[in-house]
DNA sequence: ATAATTGCAAAGCGTTTGCACCCTG
DNA sequence: CAGGGTGCAAACGCTTTGCAATTAT
């Protein structure tokens, strides 16, 4: 298992987050975007699963919190993901059965390249499959909205490996 | 939410086929492929997903057979479900967080379509991703073994109510 | 101020498992 | 006959929820 990286949060209770305005993107921005409270458990909750090399379950984020020593409860992390994910600030999927995995993706459409050996999660950007699923569903009468595409295989390093 | 499919395909040759009434013949055969037992309960979750117009969960057939006055423990359709899965004779997917579902499909590598208002599901033959997803994941130096997509969208039916 | 958020613990739910009995091959 | 299969119920793990205390705006 890999060590656990306690985390350096810079909180400063009062402040507004939302008139945050640096070069990047802070987890406060992030949130204000979406228009939820920026509270210290959200805060809490977007940093580590940014801190993530994969993408986490809402356990493995309350156990790297409780590992942190920071007092945020369980409930209050699956309802945070849960609305990170409602507004599109986090990516929720399954590769798991019985779980609901989270991760901080970036924008637009894209894919997943996930590895079978490290779990590692990379995004492939583009995607040229709308031309040929819209025609290939016509066939069917099928139109379709959208489309989830995950690709198993392996990366870099564990082929090396 | 991401919708995750999961496709076994899973051959086991070469086992004695067992002699059975016309009506069970077709599932016989298919356990006896898979290189398992046939069972009046294995048999009879089998049938029932066979007949299922959408795919179903093992709770769902569980519910089939008892209407059906069928004396078969819950815990049997799950080992059954699972079985049936490890042995390619059905294929196992999770639209739903939290359930597994499972279904009777077609041969070969294929997709789904399936219908966000009625839930239908409607297999897409053929498969054109994997030469763009070899030259895609090339760029990561990833190295793509396997892949599930599942396009979400209105079934003709729907398109018209 | 006040409406949203949190924490705790209990409940909910789908799924798995231990074990004695039953049945297929 | 022997070893796998089944049923029942208890156990399990992930997730949700009720409610009082807390907190952001």
């Amino acid at each position: 298992m890999a060590p656990v990286m306690r985390m350096t949060l810079n909180l400063n209770p009062g402040v507004s987050y939302s008139s945050m305005s640096d070069g990047q993107r802070t987890s406060g921005a992030r949130l204000a975007e979406a228009g939820v409270r920026a509270t210290r458990q959200r805060l809490l909750v977007l940093e580590t699963l940014a801190r993530e090399p994969h993408d986490a379950t809402a356990q493995e984020i309350y156990a790297r919190l409780r590992q942190g020593g920071e007092p945020v409860g369980l409930a209050t992390v699956y309802r945070t993901l849960a609305l990170l994910s409602e507004h599109g600030v986090v990516d929720e999927f399954a590769h798991r059965p019985g779980e609901t995995c989270y991760r901080v993706c970036g924008e637009g459409h894209h894919h997943h390249l996930v590895c079978a050996r490290c779990h590692g999660v990379a995004e492939l950007e583009g995607c040229e499959l709308d031309e040929w699923l819209v025609r290939a569903s016509r066939e069917h009468g099928f139109q379709p909205t959208s489309h989830t595409l995950e690709v198993v295989g392996l990366c870099a390093s564990c082929q090396a490996a």
